[in-house]
RNA sequence: GGGCUCGUGGUGUAGCUUGGCCUAACACGCCUCCCUGUCACGGAGGAGAUCGCCGGUUCAAAUCCGGUCGGGCCCGCCA
């Protein structure tokens, strides 16, 4: 007989039917027993009263997998009103031990307790919440694939392996290669940059790795990076698809996602219905206004605070409705300012440049490139930078060559996923996490 | 890297302030038995922890002190 799934019992009511999967849940109440099994649509109950079947259940612990034929019943007292009766079980693997963490019962998420829960993963993921998290990370980057593809972006992959940083900013990982000194890609900028010149638009969701040594719940020391290069636009058409992206994503979510969202308890997303219009603040302004709602004063800084973004988002939401904001207002005069970034034409103190803050924390930066090469190479020189280095090369040579304007962004998926499931780190939106102190699972 | 915090059966906690009634309690899970509609099933019984580790104070340490190891939170840095 073919195996059917438990999500497709239902349309077997009165007939013989077999299913596979995971021993969930047993429930043995003596002549009456139920048991739940997990296949890849969900759970299924099943009614055993044979007192052979019964006993065959006997010391078999959750994750025993099992192969059960019997006959689909419907039943107002079953979970969605149908279950299997007079089953026959096959145990076709046996498990013995019980798991060290629950399956069958929501896990706890407290800070204090992530390390077990890391420490378990292989299993813990199989506890149905936990399991809804990375459901809704595939159906988050199923989102972005969905309108990169109806806005015409070209998949790309970049190499992971580099021979040495060149972009700056965040600290680099180094390891041996072939008697050589090569380090993990922070980011696949230059990349993306140079397949602007083939595609104008291109898109890659890859893994990206910084040597931080930040321990907090927003950082890890490898994340997926969902990077976006667009050719022939400028800073407001760039803003535009980012805001429009954002909202594509997040109905895309609350639309397939309704399930996982239920089990996390997450509060109904608010977002403008245009990307125009999510609110847009200058660093500057968003210094003041926290200094004036606040005791503190972060005026001084180049970057926003940590505080700050909860801060503003929150405002957003009470006075326009809206958990994303546009950060804007970036000077070209502090760090914070890249060689390849773009200076405003009519006020070249400022970049051409957004953070796109979500739920408090920021999910993704913005940027125009600078696609003049003489201009380039001038900035390049004016941070620091060595326009002979050949790490440059590649991407030097396309400018040499022809750039249009352009822009795009770098987007953490974690962060999205954790703001969308209303979790309190990053760590716990990674199927396993990489961090200063945890290299395994 | 700086500041602050936490560490008790497989899991989550209580006990720690004010040392002794701790021969360490409770819930989940596990084992045995009872239970014909459970769905966080229920009931009776049971196994399972030298309280992260080392040292100190004391008649007496899970509890106080010092060190150490391992986590976490915030900040810096960044997605």
């Amino acid at each position: 007989m073919r195996r059917i799934l438990s999500s497709d019992v239902v349309n077997h009511a009165g007939k013989q039917v077999k299913i596979r999967g995971w021993l969930h849940k047993k429930r043995m109440l003596g002549g009456l027993n139920f048991i739940n099994v997990r296949d890849r649509a969900g759970l299924v109950q099943i009614l055993v009263e044979d007192k052979d079947e019964v006993e065959k259940l006997r010391g078999m612990q959750i994750g025993t997998v099992l192969s059960i034929e019997g006959e689909a019943a419907k039943d107002d007292r079953a979970p969605n009103g149908m279950e299997i009766h007079h089953p026959k079980l096959i145990i076709e693997v046996p498990v013995l031990d019980e798991p060290p963490i629950e399956i069958d019962k929501p896990l706890t998420h407290k800070p204090d307790n992530l390390d077990t829960l890391f420490e378990h993963r292989p299993l813990g993921l199989r506890n149905l919440r936990e399991a809804a998290i990375f459901k809704v990370q595939a159906k988050v980057l199923e989102a972005f694939r969905e309108y990169f593809s109806a806005n015409d972006f070209t998949e790309m992959n970049s190499p992971k392996l580099l021979a040495e940083a060149t972009e700056g900013g965040a600290e680099v990982f180094k390891l041996d290669y072939f008697g050589r000194t090569a380090t993990l890609a922070q980011s696949a900028q230059f990349y993306k940059q140079i397949m602007v010149g083939v595609y104008e638009r291109v898109f890659e969701t890859n893994p990206t790795y910084r040597a931080e040594p930040s321990a907090t719940t927003r950082h890890m020391t490898e994340y997926i990076t969902i990077d976006a290069e667009i050719g022939f636009i400028e800073f407001e058409d760039l803003l535009e698809h980012a805001g429009a992206c954002l909202i594509s994503v997040i109905s895309k979510t609350e639309k397939d996602c309704k399930k996982e969202l239920k089990a996390w308890n997450t509060p109904p997303f608010k977002l403008p219905r245009a990307a125009k219009d999510i609110p847009r603040y200058d660093i500057t302004e968003v210094h003041e206004m926290f200094a004036r709602a606040n005791k503190e004063n972060h005026s001084d800084e180049d970057d926003l605070a940590p505080a700050e973004e909860r801060w503003i988002c929150e405002y957003a939401k009470k006075s326009h409705g809206s958990e994303a904001v546009f950060i804007t207002g970036w000077s070209t005069k502090s760090k914070t300012f890249k060689f390849y970034h773009r200076a405003n034409e009519k006020n070249p103190e400022l970049a051409d440049r957004a953070d796109l803050l979500f739920r408090g924390v920021e999910i993704a930066t913005l940027s125009m490139r600078e696609n003049r090469y003489d201009k380039l190479i001038a900035q390049l020189k004016a941070t620091g930078g060595d326009p002979t280095n050949p790490g440059y090369a590649p991407l030097l040579s396309v400018y040499k060559y022809g750039m249009p304007p352009h822009g795009g962004w770098g987007w953490g998926l974690e962060r999205t996923v954790e703001k969308i499931l209303n979790l309190n780190s990053v760590k716990e939106a990674t199927l396993f996490p990489r961090d200063m102190n945890r290299l395994t699972p």
